[in-house]
DNA sequence: CAGATAAATGAACGCCCGTTCATTTGAAAA
DNA sequence: TTTTCAAATGAACGGGCGTTCATTTATCTG
């Protein structure tokens, strides 16, 4: 038998992806076979292979996916204002895109090293891509004054492991909502590149000498 | 044949949770097959159930040694002071003691999912309490005034997430020391949650209200 | 109504999986 | 030297893996 009533197609692609990304959120990449796919869907595992060349490339399309999304959904976001405007739209902004998303944001995270280096090294250019927006927000926040921190670029990686790490225990249906878990990490966020009388010892910038160098 | 030359107790025993904890950090538990981990411990896979008694409890106990060393090695710092001070020595210990374990850290986080129901309570128990350490310091911190934060718990997990989300990136090789990273981190943890003249525009504790409730 | 084609089947390919176990080995105990 | 036994072997178990492909089917095109 084949296609056993009306046109699939536009149909079981799209389905391919959500299960694929349910699954190996639930129980990792390796974890899960074509054919658990399959089942689910509602096909045999041979149909996958209409839809995907192969089970990594159904992993990258995946995580491509998700890092494009975010990538617009931060263009349409058009931050403006002060730093500290900016600084709070993107917490709010990175907080609303990430936290009903958290199936594949967790896979974005665990999964990077089932990639091909060649898929490895697009994906993160992609998450380099949106860090970089955040360290711009900082850098500019620093030359007006507004905001007092050692490093730009680890106070990014810093802040963007503080947000994201709200899917790994937020509970929809638990004491708080995600608006109030918002203003948390806002106040959180904001109160710790601030500048003010509670200067640092030392001085901010410290390790800034070589900030450009990629690596941190 | 068998052992080949000396008594091997005792040495393949460690040999094999130390490869296996390389191995399943470095390709997931489900990617790793018995046989690749004799291969590298140098016996065939029927041995290693000399020295586990399957699969899953090869990942568990390494899960579970590591949260019991977590937990002896915060015993042993030994915070002492105000609440700044303590936080301020929990940060420290923290960002020293999983730096150089980044490894088995990355496990934690990615592989719960892979222990049976019974073993995840367990593990999830043991992270709890080391959890509540620093709520207990952000608490003390509320108290006496040198704090002020909206909510202790979530707070909590925010600044584990932060400083925990180092080692996603850190590379010992890089532009920045462990130590230069670690005054960057004790910056802006002291930030977020010192009490001073930028107060925020509404009044701490604001979802504090059932904290001791449980789930987040 | 006939032909083309998109979509799915289901069997088959070779390979690897976790685990068990009778057997062999060689060092330590007597 | 003889006995004992921890430690490891290597074959075997049933089963699942990713992927391919000739074939069948249901729908769309003309």
């Amino acid at each position: 038998m084949a296609r056993k009533q009306g046109s699939h197609a536009g149909i079981t692609g799209p389905k391919v992806q959500e299960v694929a990304l349910r699954l190996f959120a639930q129980a990792g990449f390796a974890a899960v076979s074509m054919r658990q796919i399959a089942a689910e869907v509602g096909v045999q595992a041979g149909a996958l292979y209409n839809y995907t060349a192969d089970k990594q490339a159904l992993l990258f399309d995946l995580l491509r996916d998700h890092m494009m999304e975010l990538g617009r959904a931060l263009d349409a976001a058009d931050l403006r204002g002060t730093p500290p405007a900016q600084l709070e739209a993107f917490t709010r902004f990175h907080i609303a895109f990430h936290l009903p998303r958290r199936d594949v944001v967790f896979l974005s995270y665990m999964e990077l090293r089932n990639l091909s280096p060649e898929n490895y090294v697009r994906i993160a250019a992609l998450r380099r891509g949106y860090e970089d927006r955040l360290e711009a927000i900082l850098r500019a926040g620093l030359q007006t004054g507004d905001f007092a921190l050692r490093d730009p670029r680890v106070t990014t990686l810093g802040l963007i492991a503080l947000l994201t790490g709200i899917t790994n225990w937020y509970d929809p249906g638990g004491r708080l909502t995600a608006a109030e878990v918002a203003e948390v990490y806002c106040d959180l966020v904001r109160r710790a590149v601030t500048a003010g009388p509670d200067l640092p010892e030392r001085p901010a910038e410290t390790f800034a000498r070589d900030a450009h160098a990629g690596k941190a």
